[in-house]
RNA sequence: GGCCCCAUAGUCUAGCGGUUAGGACGUCGGCCUCUCACGCCGAAAACGCGGGUUCAAGUCCCGCUGGGGUCACCA
């Protein structure tokens, strides 16, 4: 095949301010918010479609839905479900779904294949794109030699220059392959970012992306742009890791003979340090927000303001309001920290103005349910005889985070030290992201404790209790499997994470001749919701 | 490391050439009050550095520094 060599520079947009995103499109607004069900549903999935849904709504557009599952390995069902069930629970419907249906459907991509399948070998019958056999060996070395020369790690392009009986005699003989673009070797692609403005990237450093795998499905790179043409949308509103890999999807574009939608990257959340936000240093999991406390309309309010100033000084308002005064200028593309401080803050706020009768609902709809109350009467009822001591027996149900202040050294077992009590909370919360991903069950979490312990050569007898005293902040609990089960994924993590971070920050007070403090497991304070941090 | 993005207090932000640099979280102090909380009042706290342009720069330009992202048959 022959590989296009083409030299001309490719420029999208004009020079035209952010204030005028989308500017000169005319078409309908249609938007997108394209998660990809690998995971627990995630704060940063949240934000964007805030921010997809307020434009499409003040532009009378359609916001979509769209389930990028083409990663076979790693896509779930149950994911899927727990994405669309967090995205209801925060309030951002959408017009166009897997679950609703469209007139573009089908919106799960692992139901598109053959459409990417087509749409790929359009390409190579182009020549826009090739065949490449190489396999992931030959890769991995090629990559490393590149590196060893000072050269960009990236492919070669060895399958790019292939001949046509070459690809004949590969695919007569079964080979494997992958479907490559063919990016232009020179010049560079251009385009315009709603946030800010021109933004220029030299040809020579883009790969030839793989648009199809040798499984037969697509990347993202070609799903995506495929479906957003397919699909029409207009503007591509997503986060900012993607502004690297937009020239990709330009030249995708143009290879087709289509024409790119808009294009706008939002900053992306972080933790306090500053990076990309990420659930060992900050909790990401909607479900973590809902479990612990905070209301829906207060975290969107909470998370529109993370780039979003809303005028006058305003910090509080709804998604109607923010609807009614948006606009692109309005928005920064500053790196926010996401602060649980303040989020708690402006969620006071919305609980202290509701009425009794409200806040009772929203109990009730929360912790206070039928529901969850009949997971816990099981694990307490032979633990307690009168009702009385039903509620101080289950207070650690009924919380989120925990304050291990003044129990910490309790966690500390005998012949351990503090750090590496920290240090094995803390894997064993990553072993536990890894392990029970889904199915989060006494059976397989016991499992997972206890391989943990053998991999890790702590014993089961020392390790359980700081788990126990990190989930529950007693040491006297119902069996931990099942407790751990009742308190659910994400505050069970939450906890454990801060139970190893309050150990890390802990500087043992040893006053010489000050009795032992009474070691806080024999009667446990009423956990406390733990306010900072 | 290459490429790209970002840059006002610890944090979120307002500012779009002339301001005592505004608001909010958090922190500290006070008032209110039977306690706590809420509420109210007040305080400390910022334009990363260096060059330009201009009568005038937080605001425009360049460089540096710092931070981040990205370099997958993951998205």
């Amino acid at each position: 095949m022959t590989a296009p060599a083409s030299t001309s520079d490719t420029t999208l947009g004009n020079n035209s301010h952010a204030a005028r995103w989308p500017g000169r499109d005319r078409r309908p607004v249609r938007v997108r918010i394209a998660p990809s069900p690998t995971g627990d549903p995630h704060v940063g999935t949240a934000y964007i479609a805030l921010f997809n849904y307020v434009f499409a709504k003040k532009h009378g557009g359609q916001f979509i839905l769209r389930i990028e599952d083409t990663d076979q390995t790693r896509s779930t069902l149950a994911s899927e479900e727990a994405i669309l069930r967090a995205l209801r629970w925060i309030g951002l419907q959408w017009d166009e779904g897997p679950d609703c249906g469209g007139p573009f459907g089908p919106y799960r991509q692992s139901e598109r294949t053959a459409i990417y399948q087509q749409h790929s070998q359009a390409l190579v019958d182009k020549g826009a794109a090739y065949r490449c056999f190489c396999s992931a060996e030959r890769l991995e070395a090629s990559r490393r030699a590149r590196m060893a020369e000072g050269k960009s790690p990236g492919y070669d392009r060895l399958c790019r220059y292939l001949t046509k009986e070459e690809v004949s005699a590969r695919l007569a003989a079964g080979d494997k392959y992958v479907i490559r673009l063919a990016m232009p070797l020179t010049g560079e692609t251009r385009f315009f970012d709603g946030l800010r403005g021109d933004i220029v990237i030299d040809n020579a450093t883009i790969d030839d992306q793989v648009l199809l795998k040798s499984d037969g499905f697509p990347t993202y790179h070609l799903a995506n742009v495929v479906d957003d043409h397919l699909m029409q949308v207009s503007h591509v509103i997503r986060a900012e890791e993607w502004i690297i890999s937009t020239p990709k999807h330009i030249q995708l574009y143009l290879a087709f003979g289509w024409e790119p939608p808009a294009f706008l990257h939002m900053p992306l959340l972080r933790n306090p340090d500053r990076s990309k936000i990420s659930k060992r240093k900050n909790p990401v999991s909607l479900d973590y927000y809902r479990d612990a406390g905070f209301f829906p309309e207060a975290l969107l309010n909470f998370l529109s303001l993370m780039g979003f100033a809303f005028g006058g000084d305003r910090e509080k308002f709804t998604l109607a309001e923010m609807i009614e005064v948006f606009d692109w200028t309005k928005v920064s593309a500053g790196e926010p920290v996401f602060d649980l401080q303040k989020l708690t803050w402006l969620n006071g706020l919305y609980l202290h103005e509701m009425t009794p009768e409200t806040l009772l609902t929203r109990l009730r709809a929360w912790r206070l349910s039928d529901e969850y109350l009949l997971k816990l009467i099981p694990l307490e009822k032979e633990r307690i005889e009168r009702m009385d001591q039903f509620i101080p027996a289950a207070s650690f149900f009924l919380t989120g985070d925990l304050d291990y202040t003044g129990i910490i050294s309790s966690l500390i077992p005998k012949n351990r030290d503090q750090l590496q009590t920290s240090q094995a909370l803390s894997d064993l919360t990553d072993f536990l992201e890894e392990q029970v991903r889904h199915g989060w069950t006494h059976e397989a979490l016991e499992k997972a404790c206890r391989d943990f312990c053998e991999k890790t050569g702590w014993k089961t007898k020392e390790l359980f209790m700081p788990i126990r005293i990190a989930v529950t902040g007693r040491a006297a609990s119902p069996p931990l499997f099942e407790t751990m089960v009742a308190i659910g994924k994400d505050l069970t993590r939450r906890r454990l994470r801060l139970a190893a971070q309050a150990l890390l920050t802990y500087s043992a007070p040893v006053p010489a001749g000050t009795p032992a403090a009474a070691p806080a497991t024999k009667s446990p304070p009423p956990a406390k919701p733990n306010k900072s941090s």
